[in-house]
DNA sequence: ATTACTACTAAACGAGTAC
DNA sequence: TGTACTCGTTTAGTAGTAA
């Protein structure tokens, strides 16, 4: 996968702390082992070869068998599964969402309330970057998007106050941290007084997109959006 | 491994996880998932029909693409795994050791103290099972079995108590549920009253282990010993 | 655009065996 | 006993491509 056969060696891991050698050296026979792999004496004896040259594992082998005991970089590798997994089953949300929309250009409105003092404060506090002043706008195409993009809603996001200026009042924005094609950060706006419907995104970003992504009308665009813990 | 691929359609199912599949049906391609494998496309299609054909997954191929949800048994299968991590990484002590020893003959004096009704009533209610009126004596032969023996000390035991009859005192006992050879249930005992020094275990079990296990003095015997959470 | 087939290549596996 | 090598076999992975 990822990385060649990590995850063979993970699972390895995993038994050979069901046999405690996480928290002590234990002694465990490639035979042994193999019986909780359910694999071969000679594919276990590879694997403790593999996890001992990534340094997972330290073996002794002395006359009474092969004394292992999984490293603390093992330890380390165990515990970030079980981070993911934790974070995973424990939130009642998804961890993230896809969306995929066809960039447009629109009125150039949004630069006007992205380059509000006010808003860019919040923005560079609660979002970690200050946004170039505009906005890439995508135009939802299919059904599954826009139902997607309405069960967002629901979901908790990064909250930008609104605040009244000499002459009017600007409202509350709802802000969703974003990954576009995977490559770039930014974040997706919600009830900017925008003109658009349910069918438009609206995103920022520390940096022009469309020059960045090499993007113009009619690119279709993926957008990972995060929903927060 | 134990089943053939299970460890990568694991992982496949947590890169799924990942893309919120758990929580809500994802629109995710094939490439997409490729690329979060690390994998081809090919190879990313032919884990979810794999995954499918498993019902771990549900799929519907429409002309807005690929939706995909885990299915409640997928979640389970990942509810698992993350339960077993848990178990691993918030316990202080290994979940189980390994002694080995060898098999030799007694003084029969144990299965005195194990017929006692009052050890009796106690074994059955704490360990689950009426010993057999007996014990087997294993001889630990290495430095590296006593010395993991006399760790055990240190960790939770069942605790039987001890009582007094007409004529004596029958002292507290520290029981260790363990599984004989992978096969058969049965408790260590320490702290009866013995001759035997810290390199001998006093295994009981609800059968003749000699005769089930067809033992004889001299044998080599492994027994995983349970510790307590 | 997408999925997934076929045909091939690369990698993992395990039987035999040396140490 | 045990580990781990070689090497033939099996399995997984990918390129090309059809639908």
């Amino acid at each position: 996968m990822t990385e060649k056969n990590v995850c063979r060696h993970l699972f390895t891991l995993l038994k050979l702390a069901e046999m405690g050698a996480h928290r002590r050296t234990a002694r465990i026979s490639t035979e042994y082992l193999a019986g909780k792999l359910g694999a071969s004496q000679q594919t276990a004896s590879r694997y403790l070869i593999e996890l001992d040259k990534k340094g997972w594992i330290e073996r002794t082998i002395t006359v009474e068998g092969c004394l292992i005991r999984i490293t603390e970089l093992g330890t380390k590798e165990l515990q970030k599964l079980y981070s993911s997994l934790r974070f995973l089953m424990e939130a009642a949300y998804p961890p993230s969402i896809t969306l995929e929309g066809t960039v447009f250009t629109g009125l150039g409105e949004g630069a006007y309330y992205i380059a509000k003092e006010q808003y860019r404060r919040q923005f560079l506090e609660k979002l970690g970057f200050d946004p170039y002043p505009g906005t890439l706008n995508l135009k939802l195409t299919t059904e599954y998007d826009t139902r997607t993009r309405n069960e967002l809603e629901a979901y908790p996001a990064v909250e930008v106050e609104g605040f009244t200026s000499e002459d009017r009042t600007f409202g509350p924005v709802k802000c969703y941290p974003l990954t576009i094609e995977n490559k770039e950060k930014g974040a997706l706006l919600t009830a900017l007084r925008s003109h658009y419907d349910a069918s438009v995104l609206e995103i920022i970003a520390p940096v022009l997109l469309r020059k960045r992504l090499k993007l113009k009308d009619g690119n279709k665009v993926k957008v990972e959006v995060l929903i927060l813990p």
